[in-house]
RNA sequence: CGGGGUGUAGCUCAGCCUGGUAGAGCGUCGGCUUUGGGAGCCGAAAGUCGUAGGUUCGAAUCCUAUCACCCCGACCA
């Protein structure tokens, strides 16, 4: 547990050596400043820059939202840098995505961004891929490039390390950022040239084995998106450069969605975390109950099929945040990635892969929630649980009452923002609606006159008036 | 890659047509007054006008080139 947030000194009575800004009087050779701890999360001393225009080069309600809420910045054209709001944001995706991916049995590796060109000419890729890979050289003029995608690199690995049809079924996934230099990146994060991605791989050792891999790896990212507060839709999809013939696009419903989508409504009443996943169970009628109803992007939609479904129809638009594969031995063949039988025999290894936009899923998440003040964070992907709003800094009162909630929530283990700057009252409310933490904790000198304090949720507006007990009896409930 | 557009203060933009000492609002910093839904007044700091050439006595403004970014389309986790 952290040490209590609420004993550590505020800024103001450092009496030694007052916080002055960074342009201020030289400090004394041998003194350091005293800087904010990493875990201070007083507004005062986060670093948090918050805009209340938009940015003009922002088009689409999630970028302009990222931007204003401090949570990325942008290098070049589709490349951002991640402050630390949308690291906190992006950490939480990556650790929901973390846990479903151990959970379904894929064990977590890292391999490099950067690939060499002979590796991509094994699998016949290096040629195929086109003006999309960024290929770079080094100082001994040797052909790299920045990966895009995997499959070549933990081909090798796995050919090079498993030996033996014992050493399989596997399944391997990492969290590592890729490139694509896109003709046109566009939407912030959410179509950029540099993206968080992570992607599994399946080794089995036959087409029905590589069937159940499939399953399970289908059943995880329904209940990854699930978690995240977001329903994300499978649909047929075509299989595209990567290859095999089977694939789904897992695809959520937003109105700024890049593509149109058609599905049967039945989807929406799913729920995959009604039920414990039993990944040693038959999965097949899971995957037949969520594939049997229709369910397709513009490009493979049938009209004639869809107007069947009548008023069930749903037409929407759709952002895809995953993407599952089973390709056989596309590249295990080329790359002659095989294991030993019992017989002694080599088995060419039957792959499938598994992508999920961890870095595109903050800005789609922020597509599918928000409103006209900002956005509304699900509470499984909030960068904070709790904004603490002092309502007047200063007074003495509620410092103290802010201190001491603070240091509970903290002492809980409660993430919580604390909004402990001299600003007027509307002006932090204004920045917690489009940070859009989902729980507001109010805390001004009228309500503690009457020994009471204010809850306000994100998501529906609703405040609750209680007494500082209550207010965090619920918030660490 | 085709088509269109924009580069002027941290952000949003005006000024350019018709060349003559760089502007506003917001934000930032200081002061006073305020204080429950983006406060008011006073003061201050802040821009080699994307870059490089050219024309001119003089260029943010006119010309040429170039770079960057954005939008529409085709392409894509």
């Amino acid at each position: 547990m952290r040490p209590c947030a609420a004993r550590r000194p505020r800024p103001e009575s450092f009496p030694e050596q007052p916080l002055q800004s960074l342009s201020g009087p030289a400090i004394p050779l041998g003194q350091t400043r005293q800087l904010p701890s990493g875990r201070d999360m007083r507004l005062s001393a986060y670093f948090l820059p918050v805009l209340k225009e938009t940015p003009s080069e922002a088009q689409i309600v999630s970028h302009r939202l990222m931007l204003r809420a401090g949570m990325i910045r942008q290098a070049s054209a589709g490349i951002y840098s991640w402050l630390p709001m949308g690291l906190r944001v992006l950490r939480k995706i990556e650790a929901i995505v973390r846990e479903e991916q151990d959970r379904v049995g894929a064990q977590e590796l890292l391999m490099p961004t950067v690939q060499s060109a002979e590796l991509w000419r094994q699998s016949g890729r290096y040629d195929a891929y086109g003006p999309e890979m960024l290929r770079i050289r080094d100082r001994h003029e040797r052909e790299m490039l920045y990966g895009p995608t995997n499959e070549e690199q933990i081909t090798e690995i796995f050919r090079d390390l498993a030996k033996s049809y014992r050493d399989v079924p596997r399944m391997l996934y990492h969290i590592q950022w890729k490139f694509r230099d896109e003709v046109r990146p566009r939407f912030g994060v959410m179509r950029g040239r540099e993206f968080l991605m992570k992607d599994a791989y399946s080794f089995d050792l036959t087409p029905e084995a590589a069937r159940v891999s499939y399953y399970k790896m289908f059943v995880a990212y329904l209940r990854t998106f699930a978690r995240m507060g977001l329903k994300a839709i499978p649909m047929q999809a075509e299989t595209g450069p990567i290859g095999g013939d089977l694939s789904h696009e897992f695809i959520i419903l937003a109105e700024t969605g890049e593509s149109r989508v058609f599905c049967h409504k039945a989807f929406l009443e799913k729920d995959p975390l009604a039920q414990e996943p039993d990944y040693e169970a038959d999965l097949e009628p899971v995957f037949k109950d969520w594939t049997s109803h229709y369910a397709a992007t513009e490009d493979v939609h049938d009209p004639a099929k869809a107007a069947e479904l009548g008023d069930d129809l749903i037409t929407a638009r759709g952002i895809e945040v995953g993407q599952v594969f089973y390709f056989g031995t596309k590249y295990s063949k080329p790359m002659n990635a095989t294991v030993a039988g019992p017989d002694g025999q080599p088995i060419l290894l039957e792959m499938g892969s598994y992508g999920v936009g961890v870095s595109r899923l903050a800005g789609a998440i922020i597509e599918a929630c928000h409103d006209d003040a900002g956005i509304i964070w699900p509470e499984s992907v909030a960068p904070f649980k709790v904004g603490l709003v002092n309502l007047k800094s200063g007074d003495a009162d509620t410092d103290a009452m802010c201190e001491k909630l603070y240091g509970e929530l903290a002492a809980a283990g409660v993430e919580a923002l604390y909004d402990d700057r001299d600003e007027r009252a509307g002006s932090k409310f204004a920045t917690m609606d489009l940070l859009g933490l989902p729980y507001q904790l109010v805390v001004g000198p009228k309500g503690l006159k009457d020994g009471v304090v204010e809850i306000k949720a994100r998501a529906t507006g609703a405040r609750d008036t209680l007494s500082p007990e209550a207010a965090i009896a619920r918030l660490t409930a």
